[in-house]
RNA sequence: CGGGGCGUGGCGCAGUUCGGUAGCGCACCUGCUUUGGGAGCAGGGGGUCGCCGGUUCAAAUCCGGCCGCCCCGACCA
């Protein structure tokens, strides 16, 4: 069907990668794991940042901004969160022509920063809570990197707070979880699943790690946002200290949570198809994009008339529109060439329509001959708003079939190896596995415990993997 | 780091077996004709064949060394 991109259901990872190519969301760069964002995928990016940047700040954050040099002695402070992080550190020892007094880390997180600048402003419990975030750039040295899904530099929000108690923070953890899991249904159109991390996968220096799950389009999960409870382990080792209203000394309670530029990849996976990207129109940076179709000078006079009219009014209703008159390109290569590129409304207007008296319109999110409909000039401009919401409805209702239809439940691990293969999905199943239970279902079967949902189900049953009777469900899944 | 594959115009590849001085498709530029699902014809520009060394009258091709990239695994937002 669609040149140039490989068909999904044959190899998904190529298809991934053509998307991102054709629909020139990214391209790679000189060094190994790194990405360029192009303008198109940059543009995604912004409408996710000025979306939940508002949330931010209507939940009471303020943006700052930390160094991208972190001393490396900060990042040994917390056992477990060098532990965690060393193996993947990019460190600076020399500058200036000089080998350095101490080596500077590239920051991977920013937790150790900024508790040490929060213990010099944090001095009464009058200062809490502190609620701050950042938008910057990040590096990990990963092992095996893929396109927005895993860079070694990579594009993020952290949000790090402290608080009085730990009841405060937690709360906040959770207020933030859900912060995005909003985000994720309502605006990328993504039906994540929420849900508490195990022991074995939570973030190193987390008391507790709380994740949004997504599944993608060939049934593996993506963790596309994580809110951290960090307890008191950051301010202890940094004396984050205030003094109560007793007058006595106390550890604030901490948290952190951040959502990446992975998110661009679970948008293109979760609602991606064969033709390409298909965009939910509240992150489209095109939403509506108008081909005009005229066969010489004077046809072309008067539907651009028209053209510039409609798009001109669309423009001042706040609709993201862009009128394609490139000349000596066929209409049909433009709609290819917008396909590619998920934008979520085609109109296609032509002497033909003018005629009659309406433009035809095509959603991309309905496959084939569905796609199309005519729309009367009179109404254009009043319909296009509700046609847009209409798109971003029926987008979030595909994804949540797929998700629910690819996501099934097993007694036993024997039957869970060959499931897995067979059907790859969530598995929603009994769980009371331990920490070593855990590294042997990944080591057999590649899937890993994705979370333990916040909503759970009434009742027990037997664990799948130990056979023990427990009141806990988990999703099981392999990931990205 | 282990396993597999690959480095040849911007992209995708052929040519390497058996040395003879680089070709195809797409993209790009110009002109004309076209325009309702990836237009046609004609002309044109662009490559130190990953790098270094060796063999040879002659190397993309043979030999030695090095480097890089991609895919699969361990790690992760």
């Amino acid at each position: 069907m669609a040149k140039n991109i490989t068909n999904p259901e044959k190899d998904y990872a190529k298809w991934y990668q053509d998307v991102i190519r054709e629909a020139e969301l990214a391209d790679s760069a000189p060094v190994r794991g790194c990405m360029v964002i192009r303008p198109y995928g940059y543009s995604i990016w912004e409408n996710i940042q000025a979306s939940l940047d508002a949330s931010f700040k209507k939940t009471g954050h303020k943006n700052a901004y930390f160094p991208l040099f972190i001393p490396e002695s900060f990042i040994k402070r917390e056992a477990e969160h060098v532990e965690g992080f060393a193996p993947e550190l990019a460190i600076v020892t020399q500058a200036g022509g000089k080998k350095l007094e101490e080596p500077l880390v590239v920051r991977p997180t920013s937790e150790t920063i900024i508790n040490h600048m929060f213990s010099k402003w944090i001095n009464s419990y009058r200062d809490l809570p502190m609620l701050l975030n950042q938008w910057a750039n990040v590096v990990r040295w990963e092992m095996r990197p893929r396109a927005f899904l895993r860079t070694t530099e990579f594009l993020w929000q952290e949000g790090h707070t402290a608080h009085a108690d730990e009841k405060d923070a937690r709360e906040e953890t959770l207020r933030m979880l859900n912060v995005y899991t909003d985000f994720a249904r309502n605006v990328a159109a993504i039906p994540v699943i929420p849900g508490r991390k195990t022991e074995r996968e939570k973030f190193a220096g987390a008391v507790d790690s709380y994740t949004i799950e997504a599944m993608m389009g060939n049934g593996w999960a993506l963790q596309s946002g994580t809110s951290h409870y960090l307890g008191t382990n950051f301010a202890r080792v940094f004396e984050t200290m205030y003094l109560d209203s007793n007058n006595e000394q106390q550890f604030v309670h901490q948290t952190s949570w951040g959502v990446s530029t992975r998110l661009v990849g679970a948008v293109i996976m979760a609602h991606g198809d064969e033709n390409g990207l298909r965009l939910p129109p509240k992150l489209a940076p095109v939403q509506v994009v108008i081909v005009p179709i005229a066969r010489d000078d004077s046809a072309r006079a008067e539907v651009m008339a028209v053209v510039e009219r409609i798009s001109d009014v669309l423009e001042k209703e706040g609709v993201r529109v862009e009128v394609d008159n490139r000349e000596g390109m066929s209409p049909g290569f433009k709609f290819n060439y917008w396909e590619v590129r998920g934008v979520p409304l085609r109109l296609e207007i032509g002497p033909r329509d003018l005629k009659e008296g309406h433009v035809m319109a095509s959603q991309r999110n309905r496959p084939g001959r569905d796609s199309k409909f005519t729309i009367s000039l009179d109404s254009i401009v009043d319909s296009i708003p509700g046609i847009l919401e209409r798109i971003q409805s029926e987008m979030l209702e595909e994804a949540i079939q797929k998700r629910n239809s690819r996501t099934y439940t097993v007694e036993n691990l024997d039957d869970f190896r060959e499931a897995i293969v067979s059907k790859p999905g969530f598995y929603d199943v009994w769980w009371d596995g331990s920490t070593e239970d855990e590294t042997r279902l990944q080591q057999e079967t590649k899937a890993t415990v994705r979370c333990i949902p916040l909503e759970q189900r009434e009742g027990t049953g037997k664990c799948f993997m130990t056979g023990r009777e427990t009141n806990t469900r988990v999703i099981i899944a392999r990931a990205y």
